[in-house]
DNA sequence: TGCAGTGTTGCTTC
DNA sequence: CGAAGCAACACTGC
C-alpha cells in the first residue's frame, strides 16, 4: 500500500529519530548466494552485495532522510546513501529490538510499546542497529522491498531514480506541469498514467482511484478527450487527496504501519477504494460502486456520476 | 478448505 | 515497439 502519503509519513518519522546516529550493525535474512533475478543483484537480497553493504554503512552517521517517489533515501555522512523501497507490504519501524538465535528472527523488546507487537509487525527481515541501542526494523511479509546502497551524489541518475516524473506535491508544480506531464502517455486510460512513476511521482492503486472519483472522471477516460474544468478539478483532488492521506498518517487498510508501529487512518476515509457494492456517497448521486481491472490493476469508480471520455 | 485477491515494479513474451 | 502477462512471495478473507 505504501504510496506517496505512506513514504511521506515514514519518512517525517525517521527524520524525526534518525539524524545523527551512527549505524553499528546490520542484519538481514534476505541476502542469498545466488539471486533470483539479475536486478536483485545489487540489492540486499544478494549475498555478495550484503557483505560489501555492511562493510560500507557500519560507522557511518546519518545526516538526514528525504523521499523521492516512493523511495525513502537515507542519507549518511561517508557520502553514501541507503535507498529503502517498501514495494506492497514493507514498513519501517523504529525500537529496541532483540534477536533470537535459535529462530533466527528479531522481535520488540518485551518492554516496547503495545503498538511494536502488532501482529503485522512481524516479518522482520532487515534491522539496522544504532549506537543509541535502538533499531531500525524493515518488516516485510511478501519480501517484495528493495534495498541498497548509492552514492549521494549520483543517486538521482541511478536506474532507481533516473527518469522518475515530477513530484505531484511540490509547490512548483503546477497544473500547466500536471498537463505536461500527463500527455506523456496520451493514450493510456487516465489512472493508468497517474499510477506511472516515470509520468508523476508516488502516486498508487488507492489514491488514484480517489482522486478520480472527486474528479468526477471514469478511470477509463483518455486524457486527450477530458474536459479542461474536469482536469483542473483532478489536479486539485490530487493534492486534496494526497494531503488529506498526509494528514491522516497514511492508509492501513493493509500491512502499512508507522515507524511506530501504528495505523495510519485514511482507510477510514475511503469514497471508492475496496467499496464494491456500495451506495455512491457523492451528494446526490444514486450510483454503486464497481470493480473493474483497468491496466492490469483493480480499479474502484462510481459508473453513475464519474464521466468517461474518450 | 481452497483459491482469488493484495498496495509495486520490472522482466519476458507476443 | 507497445501492451499484456507474469514473477518476485506470503498472507488474508471469502
Amino acid at each position: 500500500m505504501p504510496e506517496l502519503p505512506e513514504v511521506t509519513t515514514t519518512v517525517n518519522g525517521l527524520q524525526r529519530v534518525l539524524p545523527s546516529l551512527r549505524i553499528s550493525d546490520v542484519w538481514t535474512d534476505l541476502a542469498k548466494k545466488t539471486v533470483s533475478r539479475s536486478d536483485f543483484e545489487h540489492t540486499i537480497k544478494s549475498e555478495k552485495f550484503f557483505k560489501n553493504f555492511k562493510k560500507s554503512i557500519i560507522g557511518a552517521k546519518v545526516i538526514n532522510v528525504e523521499r523521492r517517489a516512493k523511495n525513502i533515501l537515507i542519507n549518511l555522512n561517508n557520502g553514501q546513501t541507503i535507498l529503502i523501497h517498501l514495494k506492497m507490504t514493507g514498513h519501517l519501524i523504529y525500537g529496541d529490538y532483540v534477536y533470537n538465535k535459535k529462530s533466527n528472527i528479531w522481535l520488540p523488546h518485551p518492554n516496547e510499546r503495545k503498538s511494536l507487537h502488532d501482529p503485522y509487525n512481524r516479518f522482520v527481515h532487515v534491522v539496522f542497529a544504532f549506537n543509541n541501542k535502538r533499531h531500525l526494523a524493515f518488516c516485510d511479509s511478501r519480501k517484495f522491498g528493495k534495498v541498497t546502497l548509492l552514492d549521494t551524489k549520483s543517486a538521482h541518475d541511478t536506474v532507481h531514480l533516473r527518469g522518475v516524473g515530477p513530484e505531484p506535491l511540490d509547490k512548483n508544480f503546477n497544473f500547466t506541469d500536471f498537463i505536461k506531464a500527463l500527455n506523456n502517455k496520451p493514450n493510456w486510460p487516465i489512472k493508468q498514467i497517474l499510477m506511472d512513476q516515470y509520468t508523476i511521482a508516488g502516486i498508487g492503486n488507492i489514491y488514484s482511484d480517489e482522486m478520480l472519483w472527486i474528479a468526477s472522471i471514469h478511470p477509463e477516460s483518455r486524457i486527450s478527450k477530458i474536459p479542461n474544468l474536469y482536469l483542473k478539478n483532478l489536479y486539485r483532488a490530487m493534492q486534496e487527496v494526497l494531503n488529506k492521506g498526509i494528514d491522516f498518517g497514511g492508509d492501513s487498510m493493509s500491512d502499512y504501519r508507522d515507524i511506530n508501529g501504528e495505523r495510519g487512518k485514511f482507510q477510514n476515509h475511503h469514497n471508492v477504494y475496496q467499496k464494491k457494492g456500495e451506495g455512491c456517497g457523492k451528494r446526490g448521486c444514486k450510483g454503486v460502486i464497481i470493480r473493474s481491472i483497468i491496466g492490469g490493476r483493480s480499479a474502484h469508480y462510481c459508473p453513475t456520476h464519474q464521466k468517461l471520455f474518450n
